[in-house]
DNA sequence: CTGAAAGCGCTTACAG
DNA sequence: CTGAAAGCGCTTACAG
């Protein structure tokens, strides 16, 4: 690569001039017209691309940004948040940089986290690395993707304190950090609406927030006595949703229609109707929550609450290039969106839930 | 965060030897124990990380590597490959940066491409920005993720010139990049097997490489006369899968396997054979390419050809690695592996495939 | 055994 | 209108 020293003597002008007139190349006031001209060509003709180091190491950004996480959270579609993260940054002028800090990269739950397996010393040893190569590479801002806990929340205080950061998926839990989400409360909401309307009465929730039911229960208050929504806190994976179907049949057949806060479980649903006979969604109604590219995929379609994962990337790149120029910001709580496809319909009629043989 | 030069006066030397006694932790010849020990403990003291931008100009290398593509190429199950090439760079002192060159970044034909999309020299525009943002950030090699055309090599050789390079996924049709793909032949020979042992004679192939068909007609030479290999080269969404199945019906009943080679692909053939009411694999056997998460998470669960995701990654990290150090390295071809699940099974007796009306 | 000096490529006051 | 100088944080011969 061409370097400011080479251009300069080229132009037959100062390494100051260089750089002054390039990186203002619509101030006349500095250098005559012809100056500017010739420092123009010469880049152009040497394609002088200023080196980011010592850029960098002058004027103490990187213009580099550093995504920090445990990707590979179920099925947070990370991807597609980091694609739109990236879109934006790279407009604004930043790149981005990957700092895993666990197991797996891609939504994925076939491969086991980190934050499963490690102990929790082994975890935090790697989270702490993970910081350290973000404070050495002397990134300007910090995307977290990591679920922030306890036991780890007091390590992304103190980076906030040094570096702008921002969290994307869900709140941060603390004021410092500003957060990219969406609404869990409408998520909710939407559920119950369609389900509602659908005629069920009688809803079993899947994973989600403590109180969801209750929520549900509250937005349904105006409605008759004949309604019933409880919840099983721990059920999120593929195969958590085949058992969860077992335990139905026996334990809840009253159940018409279930909302699984996760598309992966809701497929885990469909496989084991499949498999034990059970007509979806004529027998049992199943949304999921996410919209993830399985969700079209899978027979029948599968009926779910989209979390925009493109725009929360988006958003959270916003959030923190204005977090970078030293504005104070707020969280950017975006929206959730029914999209209906196959696997809801109207509550059945014919009281409890029940095998049929397959043919 | 603290600098050589605070390290420096606080323990009480210069720089110089802040410097050597860090980066050579085990040589003893070049300042006393006693010296050694008090720069130890104040860089400790003050959790010293040599600034990577001073480092990187001074010594011309940035340790960084940067992943050039369009990422997000059907089902290549590209964020796993990013983990396992994460992972082995790492370990080797590495930071791995992306460099977004179009549309999408994860596997999702659900999102439009860049190439599919842009014309031809707003792509090529796009290309040659990406590569800019690469030779500015002075990055030490380069993950080439982009899928090598006529249109876009030269720009690729260019580039391999001047840094190392390594290409995944596929050959990268020119000696100058070393490249990491898992042998086609391979593929091709374990699907035929597999089909030719459950008794198919009549293969559809669809999408793959030109002349598949005759090699699989080649590796079956040794058997009789009753067999038939065809292929329909463009077929390789989730919707072209759907539209097949009736093409098959239509024009060639007598096809008992298929052998798709993209599991996205593969599971529109079993989305639609449900809404037929087509029995898989009874009537139907359908063989994907790739084993993505998709494949076991659809019913019937999908038998496929796995393509190892996360050691394509790993090799091109250890390729990439190896010629950062001037080495010379020749390509890395790996194996696939036939994953047996319920979408294939023994050919169908019963002349030719029909479509039974669904209860 | 230890330190002073040069220099990587750049930007930014400052001087003229 | 233009240039000389300082300095960001580091490493590496070189001198002593």
């Amino acid at each position: 690569m061409a370097t400011i020293k080479e251009i300069a003597s080229e132009a037959g002008v100062s390494i100051s001039t260089v750089s002054y007139v390039l990186n203002h190349p619509d101030r006349t006031d500095k250098a005559s017209k012809e100056t500017r001209e010739r420092i123009f060509e010469t880049a152009r003709k040497y394609r002088y691309k200023p080196n980011a180091m010592g850029r960098g190491l002058r004027t103490g950004r990187s213009f580099t940004v550093g995504i920090l996480g445990q990707l590979g959270l179920y099925d947070s579609n990370i991807g597609n948040t980091i694609y739109g993260a990236s879109e934006v940054l790279r407009s604004a002028g930043y790149n981005l940089e990957l700092t895993q800090t666990g197991r797996m990269w891609q939504l994925n739950d076939r491969i086991p986290l980190a934050a499963d397996h490690d102990s929790p010393a082994q975890y935090r040893r790697k989270l702490a690395e993970a910081v350290d190569r973000l404070l050495t590479r002397g990134v300007d801002g910090i995307l977290l993707a990591e679920v922030v806990t306890e036991q780890n929340i007091d390590l992304f205080q103190d980076l906030a304190e040094r570096i702008p950061m921002v969290k994307v998926f869900a709140p941060s839990g603390c004021p410092e950090i500003p957060s990219v989400y969406v609404d869990p409360a409408e998520i909710g909401v939407l559920a119950a609406q369609h389900l509602w309307e659908s005629g069920h009465r009688h809803v079993l929730v899947l994973g989600g927030r403590a109180g969801t039911e209750a929520n549900i229960l509250d937005f349904w208050k105006n409605a008759g006595n004949e309604k019933q929504v409880r919840r099983i806190p721990d059920c999120r994976t593929f195969d958590d949703g085949r058992a969860v179907l077992h335990r139905i049949l026996q334990e809840m057949p009253e159940v018409t229609g279930v909302l699984a806060y996760n598309d992966n479980n809701a497929a885990g649903i469909l496989y084991e109707a499949q498999t034990l006979g059970i007509r979806i969604p004529e027998q049992l109604s199943v949304i999921g929550v996410n919209n993830i590219e399985l969700s079209e995929r899978i027979y029948p379609r599968l009926t779910t609450v989209e979390l925009p994962a493109i725009r929360q990337g988006e958003a959270a790149g916003e959030l923190l290039i204005a977090l970078m120029k030293g504005k104070t910001v707020t969280d950017s709580i975006l929206s959730p969106r029914l999209i209906r496809r196959e696997s809801s319909g109207t509550a059945r009629m014919t009281g409890n839930l029940t095998m049929e043989k397959k043919k």
